[in-house]
DNA sequence: ATTAGTTATGGTGTAAATAACCAAAACATC
DNA sequence: GATGTTTTGGTTATTTACACCATAACTAAT
């Protein structure tokens, strides 16, 4: 390797071709329907070339002055209507040739995705079927093949939800106010399946862990002994940030 | 919002301008010299404008043709000669304003920084030092304040370097061979600090967790009682997977 | 040769956490 | 009032984490 070659690449004057890029965020929601216990990944339909009439991730590119998660949030905005919700960056995905219109059309332009997941409170989430494209949610066992490579992004964000839901506690940022342990349990087992922890053991764990807060209500839902309400207390996890909710 | 914006935005016919990429990697490489117990960062010194004559972590912006990860393994053959090493991609930097080339002299140009994170073995690391850009390993503490947003990128790295450590088995990507359980838990001290685990009790769990596989041989180097050398054993690993190496 | 120092090895024991399991309380419904 | 259902609050055995210690096997100094 010459001397010349190890001239920083991006030298004014360096004389490899620099790739110009678009940049697109596309977002794996998903959202728990715990009246039905399913896990639900939102897919809208293509209508432009390529993969006109697939379903895909809903995405967008981003716009000039527009910050990565400012985009984030928009393509989600702009499909549903919901402020109870969690985000985070994902993977960047940008490997030449995963957009077919890299080329031969425009040779120069590549196309790469910074995907997203969001986890949202599916009863707040309101779909915005405008009536031009398709939109619904998917339980995650039965998404079709995706445009793109959004199955796999699809695959990445599931394995980051399961490791989100372990050890962070954005459980709470869609579960309703008050809740109860039953409630924050069947959210627990509808995204990680059974045989983390039976309900007993789950209990004393999150009780002992001390953040949750005994709101002295009870609640009665059709059969069955009332349970407690409880809220989440933020301040009192704090200190608890590395400790795994449950384990696997 | 009028049905009109809920276009999806990658449309042809999409009314607001969207930005135009370059796009870089950054990478945060880390080494363990085992000799002195540091934690070091490689950093270049820049000799461009903008951040001239300030050290940054190396990068280079993607060529045509060039995947992100192979853009990631082109910086790091330019600074460094080593084939010990472990790779993966950290976060990607996006935001407007983050490089102060986007504004105003081209307006329309943005640069997002896909960063990546690697850890190489010291001893073979052997830096390309081409008289031109200064390059030189810094112990992490003493890292000075960097061109960009990279020292941010450089705590990030860090945070993903002590999950990786704690969760991963990629101590053996860097470690020699056959090495001893005091080199592997020098190596770990030197990332983690102290009071993890003290020496016998980290032994007792990496020997009990199965996957370290006693050569039989011994080595003596300097005072002390001959130690064991051991070897990785990945496919005895591969179940254990999800298990932590230990506990922080 | 003896002694001191150093590092590796292979243990204790105690406290805590995990996991499986169980019984009673408090409701609804029949 | 009996039955079923769900919550609650346990018990117990097994495993793990953590602090600590004793000896083995070497080097280097006296």
């Amino acid at each position: 390797m010459s001397a010349k070659l190890h001239r920083t690449s991006d030298h004014p004057l360096s004389p490899v071709p620099l790739a110009d890029f678009k940049v697109g965020v596309d977002n794996v929601i998903f959202s728990v329907d715990t009246q039905q216990n399913r896990l639900l990944v939102l897919v809208v339909m293509r209508h432009d070339e390529p993969f006109a009439d697939y379903w895909s991730l809903p995405g967008t590119l981003v716009r000039q002055g527009e910050s990565l998660e400012a985009a984030a949030y928009r393509v989600l905005a702009e499909k549903i209507r919901v402020n109870t919700l969690y985000l985070e960056q994902l993977y960047t995905f940008g490997g030449p040739d995963r957009d077919p219109r890299e080329s031969p059309q425009a040779f120069n332009v590549r196309y790469l995705s910074v995907s997203h997941f969001a986890l949202v409170r599916f009863e707040d989430a309101e779909l915005i079927a405008d009536g031009v494209s398709g939109i619904a949610w998917y339980p995650l066992a039965q998404v079709p093949q995706l445009a793109f490579d959004h199955n796999e992004i699809l695959t990445y964000g599931y394995r980051r939800l399961r490791n989100k839901l372990e050890y962070s506690p954005i459980a709470f940022d869609v579960l309703p106010e008050v809740f109860t342990l039953g409630d924050l349990y069947q959210l627990y087992v509808t995204v990680l399946g059974e045989g983390f922890s039976d309900y007993s053991n789950f209990r004393a764990r999150l009780l002992k862990l001390g953040f949750l807060q005994d709101t002295g209500q009870k609640t009665s839902r059709g059969a069955g002994r009332p349970a407690s309400l409880y809220r989440f207390d933020a301040a009192a996890f704090e200190p608890l940030k590395e400790k795994a909710m449950v384990f696997i």
